[in-house]
RNA sequence: CGGGGUAUGGCCCAGUCCGGUUAAGGCGCCUGCUUUGGGAGCAGGAGACCGCAAGUUCGAAUCUUGCUACCCCGACCA
């Protein structure tokens, strides 16, 4: 099995903190908790992009793009969301700099904003000020928009990937007509990072409904997507929010419905960030680095020349071209890695810790066999494969290999899964790290003290028809309900 | 903001208690030769005003004082 994964520092293997992302923070405190993503890592992200991008626009979304600046006011707007981010915002204050006594650069005290700006958390406030404006009639709904954008949430504590002070996201904010229509809208989109998380990410999760303690600030219902790491902790990898009309009422927007009367619309908004990136990395990871599953690899296939001189590499080459072409026409990503620099060893172990899911090695003895040797990444195993039909090969092999990545994250998701029905089983199995399908009595007091004793908390409630009379785990007060504890990141 | 810890070439770090030649080692980097089917070997080389500022001393990485930054644990969180 794997090694724990958890990103402190003493795990970091030279994989994640070297090669995939780098955190060189520099000395000074103002971009504490930044990262800097390095280009294999961003091109993870990027990959993780355009999958989602496309899935945003099937159904019906579009994209757009709001300020980085938000005026400080629109924040007192919605009492419940400022409540939930007033105290991890970065605040613009001034807008200059001056040379001060010692030649150092100071900051303009002349130079002071009437009003400051906040540095967006999120894009809730500055998008339903907008939307006012571009809201009349119930001929102007839905506005389906989705924002790629960065956001700066000043958390006191950040952990690489998982929890940084700036990161990457999409966030998705839409306004309806009706209340049916925009639940349906959350819904949807939690469906769509579910079927992403799966079958992209070959990561299994788990989707329900938040626990009123665990909503957004200023969400009616928050809806998720929970993944079992290899460390048996749980990652929200993505949320969906119902919010009601607390915006619209908050942002006065209004429209004229059919009836001919006033109407505040119905929204959500919905996002997945890099942290996706980080679940990628501690899901699937074992000690020889990343295990990236094919469909989301950057580079799903590496060709990696043994050549002693020049001529063998002329020779080499001339085999590896028509690969690389041939898998290409399939629409494969493939990389053949002809530097000199490096000898092979060095460049299995590289491309290894980079996760990429096939490599092909070629040397002298192949070209005179007509053959290549096959190494995946998952199971690491080899096999020496004949050039003819080489290709379809791979392609299934990738199948394969996605496949396989996901099923053994399932497994491992299952095994540590539990029913409690007592709070010693549910200590025992909180302690050793998993899911714990529990009774509830469904108070925010009990929520708490659970959390207080086992530092679990309640990931999700299952929707659907999963109905059970039951005890509550601690209070024994009657619950119709198992819900998902976990200890989570 | 509470509690603990750390700061020495690009990276990991020894040395600090008990002050004393040119600050040690490993990784990485550069050059040459030999190598190349799982992270090469040997030889040579470059690279550090020891976090910052003051003080004590003939002499400070080492002792004193102040400051700063970062890490870990908690509250907070995608």
């Amino acid at each position: 099995m794997a090694k724990q994964l958890t990103p402190r520092k003493e795990n970091y293997s030279q994989w994640y903190n070297d090669l995939v992302i780098k955190a060189d923070l520099a000395e000074n405190s103002a971009v504490r908790g930044s990262m800097v993503v390095k280009p294999h890592g961003y091109a993870i992200w990027e990959k993780m992009q355009s999958i989602l991008d496309s899935m945003f626009k099937e159904t019906g979304h579009q994209n757009a793009y709001f300020p980085l600046f938000i005026p400080k006011s629109f924040f007192s707007k919605e009492a419940s969301h400022v409540e939930g981010f007033a105290k991890e915002c970065a605040v613009v204050t001034h807008y200059r700099l001056k040379n001060g006594e010692n030649g150092e650069i100071v900051v303009d005290e002349d130079a002071k904003l009437e009003e400051e700006l906040i540095v967006r958390p999120t894009s809730e406030t500055i998008i339903w000020d907008t939307y006012r404006k571009w809201v009349q009639s119930y001929r102007d709904l839905p506005i389906l928009v989705n924002q790629w954008a960065n956001v700066v949430r000043w958390e006191m504590r950040t952990r690489l990937f998982l929890r940084t002070a700036e990161f990457l996201w999409q966030e998705g904010h839409t306004a309806h007509e009706t209340e049916a229509e925009a639940i349906e809208e959350a819904e949807r989109m939690i469906g769509v990072y579910g079927e992403f998380a799966e079958k992209w990410l070959a990561l299994p999760v788990m989707t329900g409904l938040k626990s009123p303690n665990e909503r957004f600030a200023g969400a009616i219902e928050t809806y998720c997507i929970e993944a079992m790491m290899q460390d048996g902790k749980a990652l929200q990898a993505g949320t969906s929010h119902f919010l009601g009309q607390n915006f619209a009422k908050a942002f006065d927007v209004k429209f004229v419905s059919k009836e001919n009367t006033q109407e505040y619309v119905w929204a959500t908004s919905w996002g997945v960030s890099t942290r996706l990136v980080g679940a990628l990395i501690m899901a699937h990871s074992d000690d020889n680095g990343l295990v990236l599953p094919p469909k989301i690899a950057p580079i799903q296939v590496v060709i990696v020349p043994i050549f002693k001189n020049q001529e063998q590499l002329n020779a080499i080459s001339e085999v590896a071209e028509k690969i690389v072409n041939d898998l290409k026409a399939k629409g494969i990503s493939v990389k053949f890695d002809d530097r000199d620099t490096q000898k092979p060893g060095f460049k299995f172990a590289e491309w290894e810790m980079k996760g990429v899911p096939v490599r092909l090695a070629i040397g002298p003895r192949d070209i005179e066999n007509g053959t290549v040797e096959v190494a995946r990444r998952d199971t690491l195993e080899k096999e020496s494969l004949q050039l003819t039909g080489l290709s379809d090969k791979i392609e299934h092999l990738l199948d394969q290999i996605q496949d396989n990545i996901y099923q053994k994250a399932l497994s491992f998701r299952d095994e540590h899964t539990y029913n409690a029905d007592t709070w010693d089983e549910f200590c025992k199995y909180i302690e050793n790290g998993g899911f714990v399908y529990a009774h509830w009595d469904g108070t925010a007091e009990t929520e708490q003290k659970i959390k207080e004793k086992t530092k679990a908390t309640i990931r999700l409630i299952p929707m659907g028809d999963k109905f059970e009379d039951g005890k509550c785990i601690l209070t024994g007060n009657p619950s119709k309900q198992r819900v998902v504890f976990a200890k989570s990141y």
